[in-house]
RNA sequence: UCCCCAGUAGCUCAGUUGGUUAGAGCGGUGGACUGUUAAUCCAUGUGUCGUUGGUUCAACUCCAACCUGGGGAGCCA
């Protein structure tokens, strides 16, 4: 007898006429006066579940029959062709052990019915038994395995940066602090001020908002490197793009510039959607289906085309052209906002754009000056119906430029002392990109709220579970 | 954080222009039927009507605050 999971029997990997044990979950029971049950079983190893035939001759046949959606069973039998439609094969049941009851079928609350994805993420634990949940949880996997990947084959190192960061200067949002300090009784300096050389690290600390910095520092020693893991952002954001805990991907590659970065950024996302669709085809096939049509077509065609891409510059001369009356008004020197950025992927591009050498002032001070005294070297990567995915730049390797770039912000050259060093002995040119993890699941999967591609979000009053 | 909308059975919603007994579909349960495919057909139960306070003879219905969720905006990934 051999134990083995759904997608191994449903994919053939066991002959007909070999004895099998499966172990999982009920999806459905269906029985007929033939005398016989028909009990879907699903184990997460793959979309579809496996139908045991169960004959009432079975001496615990009575169990069988009060066999509700969420029961957890170990059903032995013999692998037979299916003479029914849907699937090729499935276990002549010659045992089926209960497991685990549902105590209440009438109350559980993941009824094999149509669920609101509101309603599943009020029971966050119980939703990856569902159909939708259990194939983003699919997704999201192959999604990861994919980008480690990609780097792995390419020479990328992958770096772990820290999550918890004791310089505040990342800025890049609000940060969540990390103290052991008692809240109920604080020390207090000479000034009154809250002594944080009594906290753990002996000086105030947070969680990272960005692992770039960090990651610079290694691509300026082993040449192409990307970090891939939490991030923490302490925004008051209530959108379905927004996350409080979410996960980024942010390579750093030496002797790069913004234009091979961007290619780097294309690769990528063409590699990982080819792979989910050889990997995932049958939950792809059901997001098709259910939740948004053009899920699978939209990434053949993201695969088989070239990126759009547009200088800020222009991309504002076509907002301008576009005879569009927007509410926020058009001119070079804006921050774009969504709906600007909406109008560029979805009506003007109609694909993914790669927005490049936006104006200097509304970027970050570590990104590099170009010639024109005006621009930056940074890109955004702006998909249909998601916004920003992936946001990017060169970064400035020249010492005097940057410390200018610093003063003129107002920032203190002491804050940044170690990621000067990298400026100062051998620097060199390099450039990198974030991609948000859960926005890539997001276009991927046309799952419309971020919070039901991630496991367990962490939004504004949200930490349950 | 701002603007708009919503919060009624396990779920999705309808409804009450304030007044005795609050409805439907789905799910569950019982039955019929069937190598079935969230199957089909029949029957069947269920509700502090988001929370707190106010107005009123009377509130689920009106008012206020709050909480939660959705859509949009800002911030960004």
């Amino acid at each position: 007898m051999t134990d083995c999971s759904v997608v191994d029997l449903l994919s053939g990997k066991f002959s007909v006429g070999q004895v099998v044990k499966v172990k999982g979950w009920v999806r459905t029971r269906r029985d007929s006066k033939a005398g016989i049950s028909f009990v879907a079983v699903y184990d997460g190893s793959c979309f579809d579940a496996i139908q045991a035939v169960v004959p009432n001759s079975l001496s615990n046949y009575e169990e069988v029959l009060r066999l509700t959606t969420g029961c957890s069973v170990m059903i032995t039998g013999e692998v037979v062709e299916s003479p029914g439609q849907g699937q090729a094969f499935e276990i002549q049941a010659t045992g089926v052990e209960v497991i685990g009851w549902v105590e209440d079928p009438d109350t559980y609350p993941m009824a094999a019915k149509r669920h609101t994805v509101e309603f599943l993420r009020e029971h966050a634990h119980l939703r990856p038994r569902t159909n939708l949940i259990g194939a983003v949880a699919r997704v999201r996997n192959s999604l990861a395995q994919a980008i480690h990947r990609f780097y792995h084959e390419r020479g990328y190192i992958w770096v772990s940066t820290p999550i918890i960061t004791a310089s505040d200067t990342e800025g890049a949002g609000e940060m969540f602090r990390v103290s052991t300090l008692d809240l109920e009784n604080l020390p207090r300096n000479d000034q009154d001020a809250v002594d944080f050389s009594q906290d753990f690290f002996g000086k105030e600390s947070f969680l990272t908002v960005s692992g770039q910095l960090n990651a610079e520092t290694y691509a300026c020693a082993l040449s192409k490197v990307y970090t891939f893991g939490p991030t923490f952002r302490a925004e008051n954001s209530n959108t379905s793009r927004h996350l409080a805990e979410f996960w980024m991907m942010e390579p750093e590659v030496a002797f790069a510039d913004l234009d091979d970065v961007a290619a780097l950024a294309e690769d990528m996302l063409k590699y990982v959607f080819k792979a989910v669709l050889e990997e995932r085809g049958d939950d792809m096939a059901f997001f098709a289906q259910r939740i948004e049509k053009q899920a699978i077509s939209r990434l053949e065609s993201f695969i088989s085309k070239d990126f759009a891409q547009v200088d800020y510059t222009d991309a504002i001369e076509i907002l301008l052209q576009s005879g569009r009356k927007f509410e926020m008004d058009v001119s070079w020197g804006i921050d774009m906002s969504s709906e600007h950025e909406r109008y560029l992927a979805e009506e003007h591009f109609k694909a993914p754009v790669v927005v490049k050498n936006y104006p200097r002032d509304i970027k970050a001070f570590y990104m590099r000056q170009n010639d024109d005294g005006k621009t930056v070297a940074a890109m955004d990567v702006l998909a249909p119906g998601i916004g920003e995915i992936i946001g990017g730049s060169q970064r400035e390797e020249r010492l005097e430029v940057f410390d200018a770039r610093l003063e003129e912000m107002g920032l203190n050259k002491e804050d940044y002392s170690w990621y000067r060093d990298l400026r100062r002995y051998g620097s060199v040119p390099h450039s990198g990109f974030g991609l948000g993890f859960e926005r890539l699941v997001s276009y991927v999967t046309g799952m419309s709220n971020i919070r039901d591609v991630i496991p367990f979000p962490r939004a504004p009053k949200q930490a349950d579970y």
